[in-house]
DNA sequence: ATTAGCACTACCCCCTAATGAGTGCTAATA
DNA sequence: TATTAGCACTCATTAGGGGGTAGTGCTAAT
């Protein structure tokens, strides 16, 4: 019980810090595993290790190790593999991500912007780029309608009782959808609306909107305003958000390729997860919350799913809000130190190039 | 040498027309093996058929079967597996597509229509449901531009030199995209413009626009007029096609997990080709030119990486105009009866709900 | 506290033999 | 003459056994 800086036998539960040698230790291990995905022996890490240490005293190191929930054995003879606990120790001990090399800093560039590409377009290019930089799965959502904010709204006539609402955000955002009505407006008179429509809430979220909205249709008031009156009905409809907040994915494949993923049978249920979409989209949103770097943890993830793999996420955003977040899905053994250092880089590269094309 | 009609030891390759019995049994072989997808011997294949054949039999027949090309033993003593020729006589002896169980009838209703969805949302529910239901992967070309005829052009300004340029199809397609431009100009302005455009241009189609608009730009009389001379150059931007044709893709992963690819490498290059896109795209563009389903099997394939696969495709159309085809991409050993049909149906259903919501 | 030494474990690899599904050929049969 | 039964043969697959090896835990010596 080498661990322990308290005293008895069986202490070693009872302080769970652990001390400079077995910090290095662990490390070692972590890294060798992440690099090899198979299980770390005493005699290859006493090789590898920096600090001169025997094997036996590894040996003693690691059952330690092992009795505190780092390592896990597959077998009584086999080497040593971290747990996600261990996981979570390496992460916390990284410190703020490392730079990105000047090469992959050029791969993600972002060019796309010059032609003319919407941000739909961008983050497309971007959950590409991250995917095949990591050779994971990477998901990004795309910006949250409700806290977008209003460049323009455009009404067109369709057909007698269909209407084309056009929404611009600030954020750059283009959405289209039908809106259908009993009874037929002249294009006119839709252009009069859409006027007036831009006029009161331009530049307010479409949460605000909604409210607003909501709040003119119990005050009657406008009962005696024709125009405000259709106004009020028309963009009660036109601002409902029917699109839950969308998110694109891209290396799925990846996974499947993965060696860290021994069997096809443990990257199935992530898969399904993907179909699914809402677990992975509650953790990129919950990832909005806070700036920076968030890392989940296979067993940490709310989603039983998600538990046999690790995300790393990171927000992205325009000069007022936050807009969304991008991430990488990969085995619980994927290399933190430089994947989240792409990810954090790629957030940053993919808010800077969506504030610069931004409508305001 | 049972099979040859004509005369002559060595006259097999003269005559290559199966006789009816021979028919029979690679037929069966063929869906013995779609349905195991393991080689098929002798007495298995015996006690599966229809008519009463002797294992010595059968393997006189698979054995001229085979000089013919039609079957290949992985070794010398395992059972037979049909080849791509196989495939293609037993689609050819196919009639017109079966039609589809009530049951699948029902979950390929599409009902997502009355929720104002687009072109764009219909086909990505429609490729879904596929993909779902046959286990493979599906894909779907989205509308060519170039064919669609304009509803309705719609310009709006976003700042000084950008010119957000809304795009309505027939086909019920929305298409948006930012032009810059060097001068700025104001919103009555750019709204005239569009009037004229729209006007002028209303039920063509793109590829008509542009030619009428390059037309134009030679033809200086132009010159004179003001709003005529804008109207060209932004027009010029503004239908550039630079969306070289898109599609959807669902269900890569069912590739990945069906048995009939045994060994992950024989995917690998398929997703190269989804991922490359070009070359199953040109496959759904050469599926627009003809009615009806079609199937390319394996090695019929111009593409070296689709050699492994079949795909299933069909087209589907507006009222006015083929706009894209959706198809299946799975083993070569699929189960071509039903998924021809599902294919089928699933396109017939796709136009009837695409008219149904045309715009005009 | 560290380390060398040793017994022990369990996987992995290779070899072998047995099994079995399948073929091709030949001779007998209807 | 077409079909079938019989037989020898092939080759993948499986099970079992032995040696090798990478690893452990324990103990005793440093």
């Amino acid at each position: 019980m080498r661990i322990k800086t308290g005293t008895g036998k069986k202490g070693v539960l009872e302080n769970l810090v652990l001390n400079e040698r077995a910090q290095l230790v662990l490390q070692s291990i972590i890294e060798n595993y992440i690099q090899s995905s198979e299980p770390i022996g005493s005699r290859t890490l006493s090789k590898s290790i920096a600090a001169t240490l025997s094997p036996a005293t590894i040996r003693n190191i690691m059952s330690d190790l092992a009795e505190l929930g780092y390592l896990i054995q597959t077998h009584t003879s086999a080497g040593r593999v971290p747990t996600d606990k261990a996981y979570r120790f390496y992460v916390n001990s990284l410190s703020s991500p490392t730079s990105v090399p000047e090469q992959i800093k050029q791969i993600i560039s972002l060019t796309s912007t010059e032609q003319g590409l919407q941000v739909e377009g961008i983050l497309a290019e971007a959950v590409r780029l991250l995917a095949d930089l990591t050779k994971f799965a990477c998901v990004v959502s795309t910006p949250k309608a409700s806290v977008s904010r209003l460049q323009r709204i455009e009404l067109i006539k369709i057909s007698e009782d269909r209407i084309l609402v056009i929404l611009v955000t600030k954020a750059g955002v283009v959405r289209d959808k039908i809106i259908f009505v009993k009874e037929s407006h002249s294009q006119e008179f839709l252009n009069s609306v859409a006027a007036f429509l831009n006029d009161e809430f331009e530049d307010h979220s479409m949460q605000e909107i909604r409210e607003q909205i909501h709040q003119s249709l119990v005050d009657d008031r406008n009962r005696y305003h024709d125009l405000l009156a259709h106004a009020v009905r028309l963009g009660k409809k036109a601002f409902e958000l029917n699109n839950p907040g969308e998110m694109l994915i891209d290396g799925q494949m990846n996974l499947l390729l993965d060696s860290h993923f021994h069997e096809q049978s443990s990257v199935r249920p992530i898969i399904d997860a993907f179909d699914q979409k809402n677990a992975i989209l509650k953790i990129l949103d919950d990832s909005m919350k806070h700036k920076g770097v968030h890392i989940f943890i296979g067993i940490e993830n709310d989603s039983k799913q998600l538990q046999g793999c690790s995300l790393i996420t990171a927000s992205y955003h325009n000069k007022q809000n936050v807009l969304g977040s991008i991430g990488v899905v990969g085995p619980t053994s994927m290399d933190y130190k430089s994947i989240i250092s792409m990810v954090d880089y790629t957030a940053k590269i993919l808010s800077k190039t969506i504030t610069e094309q931004s409508y305001d």
